[in-house]
DNA sequence: CTGTATCCGCCAAGATACTG
DNA sequence: CAGTATCTTGGCGGATACAG
């Protein structure tokens, strides 16, 4: 028999389940994204990042730490300097990644055309169902 | 200039965010992944799809169905029979997913081994915090 | 500058009950 | 069989205050 698709078993808990797990939440994959563009501080990542907060990100920070895919550094200058860069773990989930942003590219366009017309489809229905409760019987 | 990393701008609504969006939830890549697998009917994906609700794979279906990837036929026999299965769009995104799956499979051994040890150092530095704060100074 | 520590609102997701 | 309709809740993420 022939390998098939995503995984096997394909369950909760498997490979893929568990990356994304780590990378599915609002930030992760913003500050890998940043760091694959070369090392970075604390503020500047807080600059380049739009909307994040102190917390998220370091927080979002802490866990990729704790993965091994970013590297902390403390400079114990005055005031504290922190760099932050991918490991070389890190630097290999760029590339996954980016299989997922040309995927996103080519084809988020058809996703939002059939977001529309789905979302049409589904006022139409309901408009009709509206009508048909407002004269529950003909007369 | 070399094109680099992920995105440009690489923010908060760039594309790979709003793809992850899209499928880092708990139960979307494991629908994709079953449907990779063959088409299949709603009670078949509840039974293989290990700890979904039934809202949140009905729930799930339709998201997936408004992006244009899972399409949804209802064949009206009695009882009624509904069998989901991926639309062209939809098996294009079972590559990315896989590369995704790749990555984890090679690296979420080594992710596990980085957590433990940071978490010992964590606990350790912990532990030191707590013997300092017994014997605020040495006698 | 680079973080911790708290408090809080919101919403995804689970549990449960009901329906065509 | 394949859903819909509510109710509840855990935890993510934002805001704010404070600290090394």
């Amino acid at each position: 028999m022939e390998t098939n698709a995503l995984g096997n078993p394909y369950q909760a808990g498997c490979a893929t389940r568990r990356i994304l797990d780590r990378i599915g939440d609002r930030w992760t994959v913003l500050v890998v994204g940043v760091l694959g563009e070369g090392d970075a501080r604390f503020s500047e990542l807080r600059r380049r990042i739009d909307g994040v907060s102190q917390k998220m990100l370091t927080q979002t920070l802490r866990g990729l730490e704790r993965d091994g895919l970013v590297r902390r550094t403390v400079y114990p200058e005055v005031p504290v300097r922190v760099e932050y860069s991918l490991t070389v773990a890190g630097r290999t989930l760029l590339e996954p990644l980016r299989a997922l942003q040309k995927w996103s590219i080519e084809h988020l366009g058809d996703v939002a055309t059939s977001q529309d017309a789905y979302d049409r489809r589904e006022q139409d229905a309901s408009d009709r169902r509206e009508l048909s409760a407002a004269t529950p019987r003909a007369r």
